[in-house]
DNA sequence: CTCATTAATGCAAACGATTGCAGCTCCGTC
DNA sequence: GACGGAGCTGCAATCGTTTGCATTAATGAG
């Protein structure tokens, strides 16, 4: 059995007690007691039980933290800012991974209840109501979802979104294709909706495609419908589709910037490495996870909740190699505000 | 405050033993009880304390997973493929992230312990006598690293490396480079000597360069000391190094593979999506993940530990873009088993 | 009808820590 | 020389669950 307390007290001929606040209160003990007590204890090899602690204290001083997919080049910048900052305050952060499956993560919430303090939601796939339910179990802060009551640090992807179609408005594109995300994605009907809307204002046809799954075989499988809807902009709902999509219009003898301009959502580490290099929206990742992270320890570290806080972060479109002029043949045979049969 | 097993107790007329029961051994209460119980506990909202059922049974159903960096693309599919696998089991896996920091991953290690019934530890960049001396904290399964008594899981990446060395030699290559890794990688060491045994086999010169970060960046830096070298073949500790390099010698005017052929370690995903693909040394991380949690559960399952076991699975050599037969000005220079100044 | 058996439940002691309260010693003060 | 206070330490209850044992009631055998 591993070494508790109790071995430390007996061996150090003090009380529990005392071994209890040699550890977390040390200025209650008397120095040399403390002294006596921290060597046995280190020659005994003992290390406070943090379960145990956390059932008489309440504070576990973990943090969870639970996204959609971890293979999503998006989330890794976003966990190491949270895990970095929370270390700094004496927490630690555990990730787990939903595999894009809504039960998964009700269950993984499920699981982390009492062995946390507090969650990190990204993205969640629940719906509002499970939400809403859940949250009663353990508190949490929303990433890149809003719901009523609940504080949420949010990316404004929909500001992204439209100047990403402004760009290829701009570029005289006029006929857009969106292809997109999935079904619970909060972020994915924000990008839908100003897609939308930037679309009208600037006159320009917008098809939704989709949604297929959010990775590059998402984006290679939709390549072929892309095609055939003869648009010559296309923006997707993350960097992953877009890249993926990118290599499926190759593959089609479709030519990116030439022949479909592209742009992507996220600006993933991958955006900047792939040939052409990927225009897209950059999303404040580090920023994000740092400010859940402070929002989350405030969250706990209060008794009573106070106003849920909002905290809403801006997103930039980064021009690469991806978007280009549209082709010449598309543009004179259509008037600015046209509309289609 | 939360609902306990006492307000279902109360709440219902029985025992806290017996709703204790209709949760832990369904089987030894009444039908007719445990419907009411369930009922109120369903009603209340009641869901069991895990950090307290792990206090007496000394079980958690969890388990941990510590990587050294996340956001390397290598990792994800060997975590999900565990998270996977455990669910199935009935455990939940927590993944936590060093950083590249021997300090941090030690914390991280004794944060997890009694959280977790046992750890994977992927890659650990922790001293021999470290790990030896936490293993008696908690239960652990190494991943891609040896170390007398403690069960492993290895993916034989010195066969790759040879491979790879093989494969440049075939193309004529008699001057190579290695990009090596973080120092306390096993995996790099074991990578360093095949590559060396296998140039040595092939009559061909092996110039060790680094180590970088074992990230693009790393790579990157390394391009002007690779072009400086004036070798033909290049043999990155991973897939990351050798696209950052492919990026970097692209900048200084060196093509790939037309000057140089660049052979990566890992078969990460981006390997197929780099221009040109990359070829590498495919590693079998699905399969690891699988079976670092069966040898974890079987050894937190029983009271003696048995041997150690271990595990070594096959690497495999993927041909893709990025390797060619060397340039032809550098073959007549020198003999097959050339020896340099 | 009695007795052994079984099924269902209650009782209370753990698990490993924390913490309010009380008690003791020692010191300085008046 | 009694008193008040400070500084340490011990006592025991508590956190939410599990579980071996005792208890009770119901069942079946002889």
């Amino acid at each position: 059995m591993a070494v508790t307390i109790r071995d430390v007290a007996r061996a150090s001929g003090v009380h529990v007690s005392t071994v209890s606040r040699t550890f977390s209160a040390p200025h209650l003990v008397n120095a040399e007691t403390r002294n006596r007590v921290l060597a046995v204890a280190e020659q005994l090899g003992y290390r406070p039980n943090r379960a145990a602690r956390g059932l008489t204290t309440g504070r576990t001083h973990n943090l969870g933290l639970i996204v959609a997919d971890i293979a999503n080049p998006f989330f890794p910048p976003l966990i190491k800012a949270a895990q970095a900052h929370a270390r700094a305050r004496d927490y630690h952060v555990f990730v787990a991974d939903t595999d894009e499956d809504p039960r998964v993560e009700e269950e993984l919430i499920r699981a982390f209840t009492k062995q946390v303090d507090g969650v990190l939601l990204c993205a969640p796939r629940l719906g509002d109501r499970t939400l809403a339910k859940l949250r009663r179990q353990v508190p949490f802060v929303l990433v890149n979802r809003r719901l009523d009551g609940l504080p949420a640090v949010l990316m404004d992807v929909g500001h992204g979104a439209r100047l990403a179609v402004e760009h290829l408005a701009g570029l005289g594109h006029r006929r857009l294709a969106l292809l997109s995300g999935p079904e619970g994605s909060w972020n994915s009907r924000r990008i839908r909706e100003s897609a939308a809307d930037a679309a009208a204002a600037a006159g320009a046809e917008l098809t939704v495609i989709g949604p297929n799954s959010p990775t590059e075989q998402g984006g290679q499988i939709a390549a072929p419908e892309v095609a055939r809807a003869a648009v010559t902009g296309v923006l997707a709902y993350n960097d992953l589709v877009a890249i993926g999509l990118v290599e499926g219009l190759a593959e089609l003898g479709v030519r990116v910037p030439d022949d479909v301009s592209v742009v992507g959502v996220d600006d993933i580490m991958q955006a900047r490495l792939n040939r052409p290099k990927l225009t897209t929206v950059a999303m404040p990742t580090v920023a994000a996870g740092r400010t859940a992270v402070d929002m989350l320890l405030q969250l706990v570290g209060t008794e009573e909740p106070g106003p849920a806080a909002l905290t809403v972060l801006e997103t930039t479109l980064v021009v690469r190699e991806s978007t280009a002029a549209a082709p010449v043949e598309e543009r004179p045979a259509r008037l600015p505000s046209g509309e289609v049969t």
